[in-house]
RNA sequence: GGUCCCGUAGCUCAGUGGAUAGAGCACCUGACUUCUAAUCUGGCGGUCGCAGGUUCGAAUCCUGCCGGGAUCACCA
């Protein structure tokens, strides 16, 4: 007998049988996506259910009756339906197990089921984009991780994907660290100390921050802070509240530390020798530190774009732009973009001493990047504060007429808080990325050690899964939230290791595992159809069969959230399954064939899933 | 003040035009001589911020208000 199987998936099948139904029974033309289609819910009969409700008006008749009618039309003119039921309004078709057998043999045997063949489209993903001053944090995993994910899915979407990252390595902040590492580091390095080299640096920044407290603080108490206090403070302001406002203002004209903090930047921008080499002397420290940081955090870049290299090339554009009318020059040489006419305001471009500035840079850097790679697609991925620099940043390439300014997104994600409020450098509630994941890592470690399952692998074999799964919790904590929201980050919550947690999900992997070891070789898509299809096998083929359209939704959305939280509902219903039914020892070899073949197709799907995701998979746990 | 984002169970989050709004955590409860119990079963818990409007149907769309956040630099 031969195996008819539709290429269409079986949604798009059902969404265009019910365009030609409505247009047979009703003389209607239904756009596509008028009648909601969605899967059935538990509590019904039935696979898919139609909503009829729309069709109340064109066909002038009951809901139910319309319902009928369909349902008719469906069983008879829709190989894959085979009955259906109407209840109040709502049509339920079902699908008969011949479907979903032959479901399941094609798709255990798909190569990469549910990622898209290339479509000869290349887009760059930004994200990380550090500062050099100060080690990574909390708030930079959850860009990484949205950056590799949505990077992961694009590429599974079909895109051929280069990612890249802006390294802010010049500027104040790191002179800030440089002067300090001067004044007391006593030659001190990555070697001497055994410290992290981004770690290293940052100490030195905060040394800084520390001695230049001291010194504001002394200075508050002198002679000329009080004059300044009594001339400048507001009515209603506290001493403090003066104090905190005025801090900028102080280090920029009395500080000591800020006028050698800026001796220094002066120093750089010059090319003075001795400064340019230990700027790049502690630079390399912080950039084998990151690449640590990278490396356990499993992501990787193909460019790394510098500010130091690129802070002048965006220039030559404003230029341009300039002479070409785009842009306007203000008296004091100063030059702007009007964006009113999109909504927005002027846009400084170039200071009044024809310095670039931030926007400058991304100006340049956008260009160079499509130099490199000819991607018409750009998505930066940046905190949500930044909101009005990219649209103020696109409109300006828009008006540039740059050839990729329609393929631009800005991801925009909400920042991490912690249970006690927002992360305050300056109150030390910054959560260190290494030790963050050290952390997870440890707890990992710890649970492992009580269940014993792992006591027979060797020390390195399990230290890597231990290393998995530690990891899978924290990502999956912060993956699995909307990028768009605010997040509360409780780190005691980010190390549980039940319920919907990463290693849940991977449990249920190692459980099918488990069992594919067990059950020897297979020879997938062998078995004879299956008719007794089980409520727990039956919601698994449907979630099953989803998974494609998911992968291409999360790319189009940029949401990698949706696959994590698909992955928590397909993890717990084979939990479900696993528990009513037995594989390996069910009463009939057929059953036993059909059930291996959807466990292995539920892995691959998992193990997909979170690849997009960026979490790794144990083999057992 | 202008603009944008958010507001769903005690807590953390799903659900963005369809049926009686769902998970996890926490709390109470049952299930391991059986394929990994990092699992599964049952219970408890909601005026979906408030008020109008559109619709056969609204947590979801529109308007106003309240609350939280971000932003409105010749900083990055």
């Amino acid at each position: 007998m031969r195996i008819k199987i539709n290429s269409m998936s079986i949604v798009s099948l059902l969404e265009s049988a019910a365009v030609n139904a409505t247009k047979e029974l009703f003389g209607h033309d239904l756009q596509p996506g008028q009648l909601p289609l969605t899967p059935t819910r538990k509590e019904f009969a039935g696979d898919y259910t139609l909503v009829v409700f729309p069709l109340t008006k064109i066909a002038r008749k009951s809901p139910d009756a319309i319902a009928a009618e369909l349902g008719e039309w469906m069983v008879s003119n829709v190989e894959e339906v085979t009955g259906y039921n109407v209840i109040k309004g709502f049509l339920n078709v079902e699908l008969g197990t011949t479907y979903w057998n032959n479901f399941l043999r094609k798709a255990v045997n798909t190569k990469n089921y549910g990622r898209q063949a290339p479509n000869g489209k290349r887009v760059i993903v930004e994200f990380a984009s550090p500062n050099t001053n100060k080690p990574l944090h909390l708030g930079h995993i959850r860009n990484i991780l949205l950056g590799w994910s949505c990077s992961k899915i694009l590429e599974a979407a079909g895109y051929n994907v280069i990612n890249v990252q802006v390294v802010n390595d010049r500027g104040i902040a790191i002179c800030k660290s440089m002067l300090a590492w001067n004044l007391f580091g006593e030659g001190e390095t990555p070697e001497s100390s055994g410290i992290k080299g981004d770690h290293l640096v940052g100490k030195y920044y905060v040394a800084f921050e520390s001695r230049f407290k001291e010194e504001y603080a002394a200075w508050q108490a002198s002679s000329t802070g009080k004059e300044i206090v009594e001339n400048h403070q507001k009515e209603n302001e506290t001493e403090a509240e003066f104090f905190g406002r005025y801090k900028n203002t102080y280090f920029n004209e009395y500080s000591a530390l800020g006028k050698q903090a800026k001796a220094m930047l002066l120093a750089w921008e010059a090319g003075d020798a001795e400064t340019v080499a230990l700027w790049k002397q502690m630079n390399s420290w912080v950039y084998a530190g990151f690449d640590q940081t990278y490396a356990q955090l499993g992501v990787h870049f193909d460019k790394l774009y510098f500010e130091s290299d690129t802070y002048l090339l965006g220039k030559a554009i404003v230029e341009k732009g300039l002479s070409d009318g785009l842009f306007q020059k203000k008296q004091d040489g100063s030059v702007f973009v009007d964006l009113k006419d999109v909504g927005l305001d002027e846009k400084t471009l170039l200071r009044k001493d024809g310095t670039s500035l931030y926007i400058t840079q991304d100006l340049g850097t956008a260009r160079i990047r499509y130099d490199d790679f000819g991607a018409k697609h750009m998505v930066y991925v940046v905190a949500d504060e930044q909101n009005y620099h990219f649209k103020a940043l696109f409109e300006t390439l828009k008006k540039l007429g740059e050839p990729y300014a329609d393929g631009l997104h800005h991801l925009a994600y909400g920042m991490v808080d912690l249970p006690t409020g927002k992360m305050k450098s300056r109150e030390g509630t910054v959560v260190d990325a290494d030790d963050l994941m050290a952390e997870v890592i440890g707890e990992a470690r710890e649970n492992t050690k009580e269940r014993g399952e792992l006591d027979s692998l060797s020390a390195d074999e399990r230290e890597d899964i231990i290393r998995k799964i530690g990891l899978a919790a924290l990502k999956y904590f912060i993956i699995r939230v909307t990028p768009q929201k605010r997040m509360i980050f409780d780190p005691k919550e980010s190390v549980d290791l039940q319920g919907q947690t990463g290693p849940y999900i991977q449990n249920a992997y190692v459980r099918i595992k488990s069992v594919l070891r067990k059950a020897g070789e297979l020879n997938s898509g062998s078995f004879e159809d299956y008719r007794g299809l089980e409520e727990q096998e039956r919601e698994l083929l449907i979630l099953l069969a989803k998974f494609p359209e998911l992968v291409e939704a999360a790319a189009a959305e940029y949401d990698p959230s949706e696959i994590a939280n698909y992955c928590y509902a397909l993890a717990k219903e084979y939990h479900r399954f696993y528990h009513e039914h037995s594989i390996l020892n069910c009463d009939s070899e057929n059953v036993k064939k059909f059930r291996l073949d959807l466990s292995s197709l539920t892995a691959e799907v998992l193990e997909t899933g979170m690849d997009l995701l960026g979490i790794e998979m144990p083999d057992r746990m």
